[in-house]
DNA sequence: GTCACTGCAAACCCTTTGCAACTCA
DNA sequence: TGAGTTGCAAAGGGTTTGCAGTGAC
């Protein structure tokens, strides 16, 4: 849950300009667990600011993206789906949906982390890292 | 390095019909170790039949992802690229380009691997994972 | 001979782009 | 005010689809 303040923050930090579209699009973000795409956040933006176009929803998304605070993700060659950069967490891929999880493991990241210092790769300098981990929800609670 | 004979036998333990354009396509995947597209794929058949439409190559890449031979990876959000299914690596993906390379190394892997086997998730049942490493390959020499 | 597969081209749909109108700073 | 942003609609481009012809078994 981020405040409207943080969001306006947020922005003023990237010196982009408060647009009340681009409020409303980090905080659909933010407030969305679940990887919206494009259209699902146009969907959900459209009851805020009726008139907003879904050109302007993907050139919103891309400043974000270009800021370094909303990364694009995929799943199986779908749609794009936006997930809000935050502290390394990783993602629980599901087998049978198009459903992907954020999962949150500092011990699994700290031990990858650590490897990945101890264990330097010729040619490549790493700068962060993400695990996919594939396979299936169960019934009962996804969550 | 895959062998033709490797291919037909692939192709005939899954129950496909052993066609020219789907041993070339597989081949091609196999031997390329850059993720092609299937623009790239597309190209490369072509050499070997000449009349292979764009439609056959995505309609052949859709049954080997949906028979688990094949998988779609994507980088950034540009168009999809193919991947030969085989023993569990991970991916080091440039932020500078769209260039994603194979990484394999079994000590992280079977670290990654023994944790997840100890510390179950709730309400997940874990059946693969892949790191996507991110960072910038040196200008001399990317492997 | 049969049924799955291929070639072809049009359709699809997600995403990008150009431009006039607007608005935040 | 004016540089940057939005709304709109059309264009773009990767991927999918329908169907007739072909080929693997």
């Amino acid at each position: 849950m981020m405040t409207p303040e943080l969001i306006v923050k947020t922005l003023k930090e990237l010196d982009l300009k408060v647009t009340p579209q681009r409020v409303v699009i980090l905080k659909t973000i933010a407030d969305n667990k679940n990887h919206p795409t494009a259209e699902e956040i146009h969907k959900a933006v459209i009851k805020n600011q009726p008139n907003i176009a879904v050109g302007t929803v993907y050139n919103i998304l891309e400043t974000f993206v270009n800021n370094g605070i909303v990364e694009k993700i995929s799943s199986k060659g779908d749609k794009m789906r936006y997930d809000l950069v935050s502290e390394t967490h990783h993602h629980l891929v599901s087998k049978n949906s198009n459903l992907i999880q954020d999962y949150y493991d500092d011990e699994l990241t700290g031990l990858i982390g650590r490897y990945l210092n101890k264990n330097t790769i010729p040619g490549f300098k790493v700068s962060g890292f993400k695990l996919n981990i594939s396979g299936e929800f169960n019934k009962s609670g996804k969550n």
